[in-house]
DNA sequence: GACACGCATTGACCTGGATCAATCCGTGCG
DNA sequence: CGCACGGATTGATCCAGGTCAATGCGTGTC
C-alpha cells in the first residue's frame, strides 16, 4: 500500500534506454563487455521497478532473477525467529542483485527508496557466464569486494561503540554523495529503522547519537533531520574510529 | 618463537603429494578442474607451512601468493587503530587464501592450528583465471559462499546474545567434526581468546557462557576444556537462536 | 484550522556484558 | 618436587546501550 507512484512511467522511460547510455555502464557486472557481450545483455534485460518499502525477495524464497540496481537504493536482510533483524548489505546503483547458482534468495531483498533493477533471467544470465568471460570475471571482482565491505561491516558491528557506529554509517553516505559540494550534504536513503538495523543498534540509540553529534558540531542537520551537512569530514571519520588519516578502504 | 616443530618433515611429506591423492582435492578451487587444468595448476603449485600461532599476512601487507588451505585452520582479522580486533574469517581445509586482482592483504592472516598450503604465484593465478574457466567458476562459487558465511556472521554479530553466540559457534565447530560419533565431540581449534575475537565479546564473557552452557547440560567440557562434547545437538542449536528446526545455511 | 498518522527525539530506568582483579590449573623446567 | 608461566575461570563492580514511555514535529486529509 505503500504509495502507488507513477512507476509504469518509469519503467516506460527506462525500457526504451539502450546499454550505451546507461548510468551504471561501467561499473555494474556488465562493465567489460565487449559489444558482443553487451549485445546478447541487451536482448535478455528487462527493466522492473519497484516503490520505496516494497519487497524485492523474501529471505528463503524463489529468486527466478537476477540484475543490476539502476536508480535507487535497496537492502538485504537476515532475522531471526523471535523478529530481530539485521541488515547485511546496502545496495545501490551499479550493484549486483541475486545469486548465480543458486535458486532462493538467501536474505530479504527490500527497496529503501523507489528501485529500479536492469533484470536477467537467472537461468540465462547463468549460461552467459560460461561463455562471457568479462561478465564472470567482473562478477567475481565485484563479489570480492562485497566481500570485503561485509568484513568491514563486522568489525564495526563486534567492536564499535555506538557513536563510531553512526559516524562511520555517515561518513560512507556523505563520501558516496556529492564529493564535490562544499559544505558536504547528503539526502539519507535510510530512515532511523533501517539505520538501527544496519548498525545493530536500536532506533532510539541512533537517534541519541545523531544529536549527539550534532551537539558536538561534527555535522549539522536539515530538512527536518533527514539531510546531514558536515564541513568538516575529516571531524566526522575521527569519530567513526578506524584510519585517522582519512584512508578509506577502496 | 611459538614452537620450532618439525615443519620441514610434513612440507617434505605434502611437497611430494599429487593433487590426485590431495584430501581437499574435491572441494578447493581446484574441484571442478579437468585433468589439463590440473595439470597447469599441478605445475604451478608448491606447499608451505606456519606453526600456530605464525603470521602468514599482515593487514596492508604485500601478499605475492594465492593458495588452498590443505591441513589446519587459520584466522581472518581486522584491527581498530586502538587495538581492537575482530576476527572476519575462519578459514578450514580447502578455504582459499588471498584475492586475486589485489597485491595486498585486507586483513590479517594468522595461523590458528599449524597450517599447511597449497600455493600458487598470485599473477600465474590470476592469468590462470582467465582461461581456466572451471577454476574461475569454482572460485566465484567459493567466493558468493563465504559472503552468505560472512553476513550470517552479521546477524550474529549485530543481533545475538553472548549465550547465543557461544552455542552458535560449539555448534558450527561440532558440526564441521566427527558428525558420526555420538556423543558429538570436539576438539577446540581456536583458544578464548580467539572464540572472543570471532563473537565480539571478551575472553571473560565468553568463559562465562561456556560454564553457563555446561552448568545447564547443553554440553560437557573434557582436556581441561579445550574439547566439547554434546549429547544434544538440536539443544543447543536451539541456545543458537536461529532456526529450532535445526535448518542450517548451506 | 484541526486532527491523525508516521516518524524522530528525549527522558528515566534497567540490564547484559565490559572491566578490573583474583584465583585456578595444566604444562614445562630447573 | 617446587616454581613460573600462560591460559581459563570466577567474582565484584560499572556503564553503554537497551527498554519503556512520553513528547515533538512535518505531512496529508477533511
Amino acid at each position: 500500500m505503500a504509495g502507488l507512484r507513477p512507476l509504469t512511467a518509469v519503467h516506460g522511460a527506462l525500457a526504451t534506454q539502450d546499454c550505451a547510455s546507461c548510468p551504471i555502464r561501467h561499473r555494474a557486472v556488465c562493465a567489460r563487455c565487449d559489444s558482443a557481450e553487451l549485445g546478447r545483455l541487451e536482448s535478455m534485460k528487462s527493466y522492473r521497478s519497484w516503490a520505496a518499502g516494497e519487497t524485492i525477495a523474501l529471505e528463503g524464497d524463489a529468486l527466478p532473477f537476477v540484475g543490476s540496481i539502476v536508480r535507487g537504493c535497496a537492502t538485504l536482510t537476515r532475522s531471526l525467529e523471535d523478529g530481530r533483524v539485521q541488515m547485511v548489505g546496502l545496495l545501490m546503483p551499479s550493484d549486483f542483485v541475486g545469486r548465480p547458482g543458486r535458486a532462493t534468495a538467501p536474505y530479504e531483498v527490500t527497496a529503501a527508496t523507489d528501485v529500479t533493477l536492469c533484470q536477467f533471467d537467472r537461468q540465462r544470465f547463468e549460461n552467459l557466464l560460461i561463455d562471457a568471460p568479462q561478465v564472470a570475471a567482473r562478477l567475481l571482482e565485484m563479489s570480492l569486494d562485497e566481500l570485503d565491505a561485509a568484513r568491514d561491516w563486522m568489525l564495526l558491528l563486534g567492536r564499535k561503540s555506538a557513536r563510531e557506529k553512526v559516524a562511520t554509517l555517515l561518513a560512507l553516505v556523505l563520501r558516496r554523495a556529492a564529493a564535490d559540494a562544499r559544505p558536504l550534504r547528503a539526502d539519507l536513503p535510510l530512515g532511523r529503522e533501517a539505520m538501527a538495523s544496519y548498525l545493530g543498534l536500536t532506533i532510539e540509540t541512533v537517534s541519541r547519537q545523531v544529536s549527539a553529534l550534532k551537539r558536538d558540531g561534527v555535522i549539522r542537520l536539515d530538512n527536518g533531520g533527514r539531510t546531514v551537512l558536515c564541513d568538516d569530514l575529516a571531524a566526522l571519520m575521527i569519530e567513526a574510529g578506524d584510519d585517522a588519516d582519512g584512508g578509506m578502504p577502496g
